[in-house]
DNA sequence: GTGAAAGCGCTAACAG
DNA sequence: CTGTTAGCGCTTTCAC
């Protein structure tokens, strides 16, 4: 049904050898000739199968992306980077949402390597080192972006996720804030670095660094509010809490105003990435935005140069964060202090 | 470097259409063959290149999905939606996501011809009516979600729109309110059906349909925001807002709190799909959800059943929304009636 | 039960 | 400049 070069060749009376060369703009080919079976694939509505030249020339300008959720904001809009500087590039993208399930992750692997993709993006929480190594022992190029697997050298691009968590914490020290809570990711590599600068932030600005602050979640909206509600009904509730993502401080938010804390006035919250729920949440999130942007078109650049071999190492990138500030966050008790000087008065 | 079907056969001994036989089991095998060649497979860490048995087969087990933007989350969903359905019935999924643009959906389009792809998913605001042509005249099966093309007979899967600004409008009606208007996403079908289950919910209820209270608008935060507030300062304002989705809800919910009014109890606004964010937001979002789960995974169903031509005729599934009401809507003037009352008396 | 061989649509020498 | 031909890795008759 769908035309092959075949087809192109026999109506355009030349040997399926020059239509390849068209197609591939390469050869030398007479002008008259390239123009005529350009046409010809025009009528015919022509699209060269990538299946049968994949065969052949072993490059399927195809790169597989491996995600955990699709459907949480962060990770559509780096892939949807990924995706679009990829197509730039000319290559293709299959796109896996592997839901943190590891059965999923070792199909989805398989139907990448079975695929022959060119190449592939891990994107954070993959846990399975094994079936990494198998990709690599089989020389396909493998990329990670925002996580870490020491125990292999591979291509990585991330946010600075140590300075990410430092200049949350220490934004909020800068209020006025001494009782500082973190609530993290559950397992991730990146939350672990994210509550390193917590506490360095913290050390260094004389606060004490409780046990009993640090707390480590499933990375959902639920988690975030009852972390918050838990930490808030305690004997000692914190007055600002440092959220791993805008997915947590989201929950916080809700957390705190289920506790009868008014944001910001009573409470301060600051989370992580910068997504679009940072802008659209009430009130708006404080947060370090990660490049997401960049890191999803760098870390396409940095695969296809490994698949090119024009790496003579691998690269390990590191983005820095940026805090921005939003409405989310404010001095401690501003109007409190002020209430009580007056009383004094 | 990865090992080929003929690595396997070499090594265990039997000839490559053995081995096909035991990777598609089929054909008949002895028992300790089949046994002997899955441990080769196993140690060799074999993937059969779907890209030699596609040249083959004619069948990709590919499906291609267009998306008009990957990073708002309705699409993100409904992707992901898709994404597990496919995989379970053990399709892979090309996501494209064409950021409205006319040169991108082509290019895309091209691509997943070049794919060979065994049918395709258009969702929404896909504009080139030709491209689609093409498919259909080289029998790639095509099927459509959340927009409809009268001119060409395809399979769709759609919520019903019509019934969807039906309900919103009746919802915002029975709470009293009288001046509701309309702002929906511009040149989109879906949209012109919930424009009209409004301005029929609006003209059964006996309220007036002023033109001026119908504005069409680019999907965005920012489209909902200023059409809100052009709205709200204009000579007749009015009290609740129908939103064609949850972005635009979100914006007019920022654009009524520019004007100093408060959700929802100045103000009510009602939005369309359910997404994520209308449970974020604040307040949450009065809105009409859409049966998203459903309609990617019956989408999936669809498509592959004409693939597999066991459909007679095109299928037009339109599944029924559902209002979900929250904290955004509230009945008009509640509290100022009571005000007046105390007054006036 | 198993294998030999043709062919899927294309690329890449190599000849002419 | 253009054509011939040998694969790429797999499936699928058809013999044995």
């Amino acid at each position: 049904m769908q035309p092959t070069i075949y087809d192109v060749a026999k109506k355009a009376g030349v040997s399926i050898a020059t239509v390849s060369k068209v197609i591939n703009n390469n050869g030398r080919i007479g002008k008259d000739t390239r123009k005529k079976v350009l046409k010809i694939m025009e009528e015919l509505n022509y699209h060269p199968s990538v299946l049968a030249s994949g065969l052949t020339r072993k490059r399927t300008e195809t790169i597989g992306v491996l995600i955990p959720d699709l459907a949480n904001p962060f990770f559509a809009e780096i892939t949807a980077s990924m995706e679009e500087r990829a197509h730039e590039l000319g290559l293709s993208v299959v796109i896996c949402s592997t839901n943190d399930s590891e059965e999923k992750e070792a199909k989805y692997i398989s139907l990448l390597m079975r695929k022959k993709v060119d190449g592939c993006i891990l994107a954070s929480r993959f846990t399975q080192v094994s079936l990494i190594e198998n990709m690599i022992k089989q020389g396909i190029p493998v990329a990670l972006t925002s996580q870490d697997i020491p125990s292999l050298n591979l291509n990585t691009v991330s946010v600075d996720d140590y300075k990410g968590g430092y200049q949350a914490t220490a934004h909020l020290a800068s209020l006025g804030h001494k009782k500082i809570a973190t609530i993290a990711e559950k397992n991730v590599r990146s939350s672990h670095e994210r509550i390193k600068g917590y506490m360095d932030a913290m050390i260094e600005k004389g606060l004490a660094v409780e046990d009993t602050y640090i707390v480590e979640v499933e990375p959902t909206v639920k988690g975030g509010k009852e972390a918050a509600e838990r930490l808030l009904t305690s004997e000692d509730p914190p007055t600002a809490i440092f959220a791993g993502n805008d997915i947590l401080a989201i929950g916080v938010s809700q957390g705190a105003r289920a506790c009868q804390l008014e944001i910001p006035n009573d409470f301060s919250v600051v989370g992580f990435d910068n997504t679009l729920l940072a802008t659209i949440c009430d009130p708006p999130l404080t947060t370090i935005a990660q490049p997401i942007q960049q890191i999803g078109r760098q870390i396409v650049d940095v695969l296809v140069s490994e698949i090119n071999g024009e790496l003579d190492y691998k690269q390990r990138i590191m983005l820095p964060p940026e805090l921005v500030v939003r409405e989310s966050t404010k001095k401690l008790f501003e109007n409190k202090v002020s209430i009580k000087t007056t009383i004094e008065k």
